[in-house]
DNA sequence: AATATTTTATACCAATTGGTATATTTTTAT
DNA sequence: ATAAAAATATACCAATTGGTATAAAATATT
């Protein structure tokens, strides 16, 4: 029963996860994921290999979140379509929901890691295909049962709608701004009905 | 005739430019800065107050190249609407423009700094915006010489135009794949046809 | 050519970095 | 309750961090 273990693991994560989201691989150090712990460097050493790995759990605790949430307001309703809406309905409040936590991982980690930690980028790249999945997926559906235009290439706006919520979320984020979340989802929901549903 | 220090400035800015672009402010090192320059810590601090100095110095350094290229081909065409197509057409090949140089200094160091240097962020927010007021400036122009209906509000499509864009230069440069920029400037060629041009 | 000034190199600084060996404590199984 | 095992704390490590004082070298002024 490795019970204990995995407590520690788990809250450990849950503090630092926050504090990579904003700060980055290498502007989090070790002192201040003792810090915010309260443990000791060898109660850390104790349950993870080195930085690195926490630094990767901490990702994919984050993401798991995120993803949580999208996926909890999409179920919300039956349609392709209104999934669809629920999408930009989630980022409409991504602010609020982001305040405190750090913005976007994927986006951050994205950034963050790109010449520095190829292994968190392969997570990043997994985590965006298979957003970019689920989204086509809904799209396909949409089709089959002849909600959305059978001629509409599902994996081309599955990625265009995510580059859209990114780039307005960075926008957000940086210019600490919500209009550009806001204008956006109001623009790819216009996309949406104009060039998706039939 | 300060034509030395003045020379060698530049020098180390040049040199310093793409790194802190690659790897961030907190991952540049001190001693990556006297590896990529050939200088000792000598040469550094008698020409720069301390590292945050640099930093800044080489973000509006690696700003003004993009800005530059972008204004020269926007300028290359007269009419407004032409010009917005010239910005596409910029990014459209964006991907090699930006090889090995560490790709978008807005994205990077707006996220890289985003908890860490309010300096920076600073540097960032005032560049977005001259961007944004630039193009909103183009539309305007392109309203006033009625190439663009007079009821498009221009400051919106700015802030929008310019969201795509880095919606997709984030998603070009972490999954390696230059079909998001690619659609993304196509899609705003589309959008600037069906909803700005007259 | 000699001097004054600027620029650069060397050698150092305390503080912090990620990481480890070992001792101590806590938890689990008997 | 005790022994075995697991988890945590302490104390350390060499290497690196950003930065500085000073000496040496290069440049500019006369």
């Amino acid at each position: 029963m490795a019970t204990k273990s995995a407590q520690t693991k788990q809250f450990i994560i849950e503090k630092v996860a926050p504090v990579f989201n904003k700060f980055g691989y290498v502007g989090t150090s070790l002192s201040t994921i003792t810090e915010v712990t309260g443990l000791t460097k060898g109660a850390i050493y104790g349950n993870f290999k080195n930085k690195e790995e926490i630094a990767i759990e901490a990702f994919n605790y984050n993401i798991k979140i995120v993803l949580k949430a999208i996926n909890k307001y999409m179920n919300a309703e039956e349609s392709p379509v209104q999934k669809l809406f629920m999408l930009t309905e989630f980022y409409r409040q991504y602010q609020q929901y982001t305040m405190g936590f750090g913005g976007c991982p994927i986006l951050n980690v994205g950034i963050d890691s790109k010449f520095l930690n190829p292994e968190l980028i392969e997570r990043v790249k997994f985590n965006i295909r298979k957003v970019e999945m689920y989204i086509a997926n809904v799209i396909d559906e949409g089709i089959k049962i002849n909600e959305i235009k059978e001629d509409v290439d599902s994996q081309k706006y599955a990625k265009r709608i995510f580059a859209l919520v990114e780039g307005s979320v960075f926008m957000m984020i940086t210019m600490n701004d919500d209009n550009y979340l806001i204008d956006m989802m109001d623009f790819i929901d216009n996309m949406i009905n104009t060039e998706l549903v039939k």
